[in-house]
DNA sequence: ACGCGTTCGTGACGGCGATCACACCGCGAA
DNA sequence: TTCGCGGTGTGATCGCCGTCACGAACGCGT
C-alpha cells in the first residue's frame, strides 16, 4: 500500500505495537472498540503542522510514524524547541484536557502518520471510562515531569556548554554501549540544536569544535559518536 | 482555638471555602464524605518543609492558610523558585499520581495550615471515583500550563529586566486598578526574587533602582506600587 | 558542469551581567 | 548602648556569549 509523500501506510497503526506501557493499551474490550471508532488515521508530509501554538484544541494526535518537533516562539521570532516526539507519543493532550489553546506548535520533521482523536469524542470517552481518565492523569503527570526537567535545564544550568552536554547525554542514554561510547544519527541542524538549548547557531558550532578537540565526541558523516560519557556528566554538574 | 506558632486554627478548613473552582469541591456526597475520612489537618511553622525534592511521595497537601514556596536546586546550591503557593493550592499532586519523587521542595514562608491526604488513600479514592480522576487530570493539565509558562519565561526572555517586568506584571494583575496602577505587599527578599527570575541578588537590586528611576514603580514602606503597566508590558515583549 | 540555497566554521567586537568587595541600614538580643 | 546579622545599595572588574560579517562546504535540481 502506497501513500502520498513516499511513505508506506501502516495498515493497522496500533500504538500498542509501539509501546507496551502506552496510555491506550490493555484497555477493556469495550473501551478499545470505542477508541477504534472515534480515531482516524492520516498521513503527513515533512513540514506539516499538526497544530499551531494558540489554536483552539481540535483533538489529540497519536504519532505512529515519523518525528515531530514541538516548539514555542515569542513575538519577536525567537523560538525554542521543547521536545522531539517520535512514534507512540501523544500530542496535544494537555490542551484538550484543559480546554486551553495548544501551548506548542507541532511540526513533522519527516513524513509520518498519526491517529487523530477529536476533542469532544475523547472527553466523552473519558467521562464514560473513568479508569482511563486515571491513566490520562498519569500520562499528564509524566508530561509535567519532563516539563520540569526542562525548567531545571533552562533555569539552573546557565552556560551553553552545560546544556549542550546535557542534551548529548540524553541522546546517548538511548544507545549506550558498555565502554561508555554511543552512536546517534544526527538529524538536527545546528540551528535546531541552538533552539533546543536556548543559544545561537554560532555558539553551537563552536561547542562542536570545542567538544571534538576535548575528545568528547566525534563526527562520522552524519552519525555522532559520543566518546566519553563520564566527562560529559562532569560538565553537566560542574 | 489557639495553635502553636501563634496561629489560629481554622476550625473547618474546607478548601471549597477558599476556591469555588477547586478540585475537591462539588463532589458527590459519598465522595466528599470519603475525602473527609482520609484527610488530616496539621499546622506548620514558618520554615517548615512539607516535602523535599527527591523524596518518595507520601501524599498531597492542600494548603489552607499561609504561603509556601516551591523550589528546585542543583547540586552546587543554585536554587530556583518556581512558584509561590497560597491558600487552596494542592501540593505534591504530580508526584503522587505518577509515583515519582517530589520534583520540588515545599517550604512554608509563614505559619500555616494544610490538609494532608496520604498517597495510597488518594489513589484508591481516585480508583473508586472515576469522575474525580478526570478532574485531577484537568488540574494536572493546568499545572502543566503554568510550568510551560515558566519555560517560556526562562527560555524566550533572556534579559533579567524582561523577566523582572514579567514578574511585576503577574503580581499586578491580581490587584489592578483602573488607572493602570496597583499595590502589592512585598513579602519577598531581593534574594528570593533573584531565585524566581534566575539572576543574582545584586542585579535585582539594580533593577529596582532602574525601574524606580524610570517611574515604573515606587516603594512605600513594604508595599510596592506599580505605576505604569503599559510600560512594563512594552519591556516584556521588547 | 553550473548556479543557488542552506548549512556550517570562524574571526572581531562589544555589552551585559556574574562576581567580588565593601559600606550602610534596621532590628532584635545581650 | 553595642553587638551581630540579615537584608540592601553600588562601584569595579572581567569573561562569556550574542551579534555581525564573511567565506567555505555541501546538497540539489536543471
Amino acid at each position: 500500500m502506497r501513500a502520498p509523500y513516499g511513505l508506506n501506510i501502516l495498515d493497522n497503526c496500533l500504538t500498542c505495537a509501539v509501546r507496551e506501557e502506552h496510555l491506550f493499551c490493555n484497555l477493556s474490550v469495550a473501551a478499545g472498540q470505542r477508541l477504534n471508532e472515534i480515531k482516524s488515521t492520516a498521513v503527513y508530509p515533512k513540514g506539516a503542522m499538526l497544530f499551531i501554538e494558540g489554536q483552539q484544541p481540535r483533538g489529540v494526535f497519536v504519532l505512529c510514524a515519523g518525528k515531530a518537533k514541538l516548539s514555542t516562539s515569542s513575538r519577536e521570532g525567537k523560538t525554542i524547541i521543547t521536545k522531539i516526539s517520535d512514534s507512540g507519543d501523544i500530542l496535544g493532550l494537555n490542551a484538550v484536557i484543559s480546554s486551553r489553546p495548544y501551548e506548542v506548535t507541532a511540526e513533522m520533521m519527516e513524513p509520518g502518520q498519526a491517529n487523530f482523536i477529536p476533542r469532544e469524542s475523547l472527553l466523552q470517552f473519558l467521562r464514560d471510562h473513568g479508569e482511563v481518565a486515571l491513566r490520562v492523569a498519569e500520562q499528564l503527570s509524566r508530561n509535567y515531569y519532563t516539563a520540569y526537567e526542562e525548567i531545571r535545564t533552562l533555569g539552573l544550568s546557565t552556560s551553553p556548554s552545560e546544556k549542550f552536554a546535557k542534551l548529548l547525554l540524553s541522546w546517548s542514554t538511548k544507545t549506550a554501549q558498555t565502554d561508555g561510547t554511543s552512536q546517534v544519527k544526527l538529524t538536527l541542524t545546528h540551528e535546531e540544536i541552538a533552539e533546543i538549548i536556548g543559544t545561537t547557531r554560532e555558539t553551537v558550532s563552536r561547542l562542536f569544535s570545542e567538544f571534538k578537540k576535548k575528545q568528547l565526541l566525534q563526527l562520522k558523516g552524519s552519525t555522532l559518536v559520543i566518546r566519553n560519557r563520564v566527562a560529559l556528566e562532569k560538565i553537566v554538574q560542574s
